[in-house]
DNA sequence: ATATAAAAAGACCTTTTAGTATTTTATATT
DNA sequence: AATATAAAATACTAAAAGGTCTTTTTATAT
């Protein structure tokens, strides 16, 4: 569904979130640990979060990775969009610049409610709502892994 | 929803077999033109469709491409499974090596009937069928290019 | 037979995505 | 103030995707 970047970040953001819930703010290390992303690549993406807003860090001894509270919610549509664009919840299915009801192509009735629903959830859900999920199962042992 | 490479392999097909329809073999200048893909690129994949034996091409004088009607159809899921594999319609939105009903990720109960939907498209819809849509539409200009 | 038209083969090149490593800067503890 | 710790910045490498080009093979029409 999404490109390698789009997951580890996802990934790591879901992470961080349910450790802050616990009033924690994990490391680069941890993280990549947790979400079974490549150290370094996990420091760059983390960054690249930070650099955009959605994530807010802290140097130095204690320091780590969280969410600014008063922040609102980061949204999946937000956070897909930002790093690889929007062509996985728009478009057309058979890659035409233009396709509409008016004007569709031959994938059209089929593909448009599904293009639909994956809109609806990347809108509907968030970094926090994932979250929320696995911390109300109170769910340690992620199988992000697996 | 497709990669550049399965895009115009599945443009090329469709419109390999509209113009088969219409009893015309179609040489890969045109069917690049019509597509909007790069005549060389066009070239490559369409070879490439040849030995995966999606398709059958005659060389020299009046040659070109067009499919076996002997042949099953040529289902969108086999075609997308051959190119790119199977990950756009098989495996988790979170990217969990394991996840199901009884071990989901946050994502999997609004995600599973999308991919659900996903596969159901690609397997019920073929090269053939989407050119008979075509065809009966009798859509000489293909708004490929858009 | 020969010329010509077309695909096949295969070697390249370019861009993007994925991943690694090193140095610099900020923070908290002592 | 010194030190340890952790992220930021930045430069680099590797692999995959996307795309180009030249040469070879094969079929057909003349």
């Amino acid at each position: 569904m999404f490109n390698k970047e789009t997951e580890y970040a996802l990934k790591g953001l879901v992470y961080i979130q349910v450790q802050n819930y616990k009033e924690l703010r994990p490391g680069i290390a941890e993280i990549a640990q947790e979400v079974g992303a490549p150290p370094f690549y996990t420091a760059k993406i983390l960054q690249r979060m930070v650099r955009l807003g959605f994530l807010e860090s802290l140097k130095g001894k204690g320091g780590g990775f969280y969410f600014d509270k008063t922040q609102p919610q980061v949204a999946l549509k937000d956070l897909v969009s930002a790093i690889e664009g929007t062509k996985s919840f728009s478009g057309c299915g058979f890659g035409l610049k233009q396709c509409d009801e008016n004007n569709p192509c031959p994938l059209h009735e089929q593909y448009a409610p599904i293009r639909e629903a994956i809109y609806k959830l990347l809108n509907e859900e968030s970094v926090q709502s994932l979250a929320s999920k696995l911390f109300a199962r109170n769910e340690n042992k992620f199988n992000w892994l697996g």
